[in-house]
DNA sequence: GCCGCTTCTGGGAGCGCTCCCGACATCATC
DNA sequence: GATGATGTCGGGAGCGCTCCCAGAAGCGGC
């Protein structure tokens, strides 16, 4: 039994190897009955073309890359890469893609990524996440040539980017706060190098002095996105008596209600807290936590579709897409509405 | 500025296509000058050849999948797959293969990976987690003749896989507790359609039952792996008041921690608790966890050497490799050895 | 100095597909 | 009925590499 290629499938329906390829692709310019028996023996036979063969003879691998700047631990534990990769990955499958992820974590493995995965033209764009300020990978792609788009924050606008609308769901969070009569409002913050951490602080700030009540440096702790980082940098905190916190993750929230309740403060009414988010961690904890919804799965999806655009039209001028952000409202910053009265 | 290819690397070296191609594929047979002529241009001009002619030419394409039957949630969670994909990257690299991560949760992903990717010849091998008894997939794999292995366990010897020494793991703890003088040992076991949790219970019954002091199965309570799986199973298990709980994964035993801890049991005067896998949690948890330790990082390499021996020599017989476990005693089956006595 | 052997090198023939262009048929138009 | 526009189809020419084999070069032995 001769081997199955785009030759044998024109032989079997009859027709040239080009009318077949066009029906494969998609392209029009087929008669219908024509296109129907190559469809048949298409399906008949279960034909899939080649992948090096296409990517060889087209200019396009139909790959797409994610690579994510972040070691496999903390990658594999956080639950906004889950959702993350959810929505990267289901765009990939909806535009007929195949998505590969790379794993770069050692700085060998760093070297890895020009040579072995750009160069070669094994992907024909790469999704970039958690890029700081100044990354050179960044830089290197540029260098590069190929294709990408970053999740996240750039400096540069002549790349393209898809992030959460971080100003306001940072200013939403100081409004809430200021609103309940909050007045000693510390941050638990991520690491300044982190764009997302920084931009988050700085809107937190303004809005804050704008509605008159300025942050106080001392209730403004450094973390690292991780829950016990979180719970220790409550633990210092706690001597200051702050009355709300505001962590820039869900996680870290967790981490700082441990704390709070560990040293017997009671949530809400000693101290409000608020994460960002929305993320499983945040509807499950106790109290369920008040907290900024971004929508990280369409963030994927988003990062998808622009990078498509790219890699298609490279004329079109890159841009940013921000998505909106929304407060959820939950106990962590409000008694819960039966307090003090009866189930009706 | 022409293209950089093979043909222009030989060119500039003054060499055939032939000899450059040994060269760069570190085959022998050039004389060690011409070699060095062929490197030095490699080197200055930073060739790489292009992985789709690669591919089509030869027979293989240097790409290896990964394929984890599981939701992304449930992957992005899990310190264990953190780990297990640690180990495979860190493999592939060593040996030149570029690693990609195929997710497939829903219904209609999972049909792809057949056609898109298997069909596609994109990978020459997969590595496949988290499979069941009788998964389908597997025998859709087998069917279609593409090389793999499994990480877990298998009922077909003709398939390689990788895994832990579970039945010594569970043995190991059942000693353990008996020596302690255990009487009422509870076990949260995983689904029972998991392999290796069917495996450690099957064993761990034995091991109690050889010495004498069998199960009894109202001290047995199937949960899902997760952390608050097992919190909830462990307070069904409060009542029957066991003195030895058995979690098959450190993730459960730190639920299983929290619900005794807010059930008011000190641990492990009142129950020992005893884990699996050795990961993150195991010795942070307060107390550190007694564990079953087992390489899961070393679980991927292996499965990936084994899996590149498959794709060179397929003559060689499916084998299975079971890696050692052992017994990591800390604080939360035998108190510490401070207890009573004066800091030295 | 010639033969036969080994060691090294070069060129041809694909791998399976896409893309381009020319051939052909069909139909409307004058 | 000749002409051109329009719509379909087929074949050739690669894409950049690997593999195979033939041929060149170098060497010792007679």
């Amino acid at each position: 039994m001769p081997k199955l290629t785009l030759e044998r499938v024109a032989e079997l329906a009859g027709v040239s190897r080009s009318t077949a390829s066009r029906v494969i692709n998609g392209q029009d310019g087929v008669r219908p009955e024509i296109r129907r028996r190559v469809l048949d023996v298409v399906e008949l036979t279960g034909f899939v073309p080649h992948a090096a063969a296409r990517s060889l003879a087209g200019q396009h691998s139909r790959i797409l890359g994610l690579a994510i700047r972040q070691t496999t631990e903390q990658v594999f534990s956080d639950p906004y890469f889950a959702a993350l990769v959810q929505g990267i990955s289901g765009a990939c499958n909806d535009h007929d893609q195949t998505l590969s992820l790379f794993l770069f974590q050692s700085a060998a493995e760093h070297e890895h990524l020009p040579a072995r995965v750009l160069r070669t033209k094994l992907v024909d764009g790469l999704v970039v996440t958690a890029t700081f300020s100044d990354d050179p990978l960044v830089w290197q792609l540029t260098e590069s040539g190929i294709p990408f788009v970053i999740v996240g924050e750039v400096s540069n606008p002549h790349i393209s980017s898809v992030d959460a609308d971080n100003q306001n769901g940072a200013a939403l969070v100081a409004e809430h706060l200021l609103s309940l009569g909050r007045t000693r409002i510390a941050t638990v913050t991520g690491p300044m190098r982190s764009a997302a951490a920084s931009t988050r602080r700085m809107a937190f700030e303004r809005a804050l002095a704008v509605a008159g009540q300025p942050m106080d440096p001392e209730l403004v702790v450094e973390a690292d996105f991780t829950e016990d980082g979180a719970y220790a940098a409550t633990q210092q905190l706690l001597v200051r008596a702050p009355d709300a916190i505001f962590a820039f993750s869900d996680r870290m929230a967790v981490g700082v209600l441990r704390a709070l309740q560990e040293a017997g403060r009671r949530i809400p009414e000693d101290v409000a807290v608020i994460g960002f988010d929305d993320l499983p961690p945040a509807a499950d904890s106790r109290p369920p936590l008040t907290t900024v919804r971004q929508e990280v799965e369409q963030t994927g999806s988003v990062a998808v579709e622009l990078l498509l655009e790219r890699i298609r039209s490279p004329e079109i001028p890159a841009r940013r897409i921000e998505l909106p952000t929304r407060l959820v409202v939950r106990a962590s910053s409000v008694a819960s509405q039966q307090v003090g009265g009866q189930p009706s």
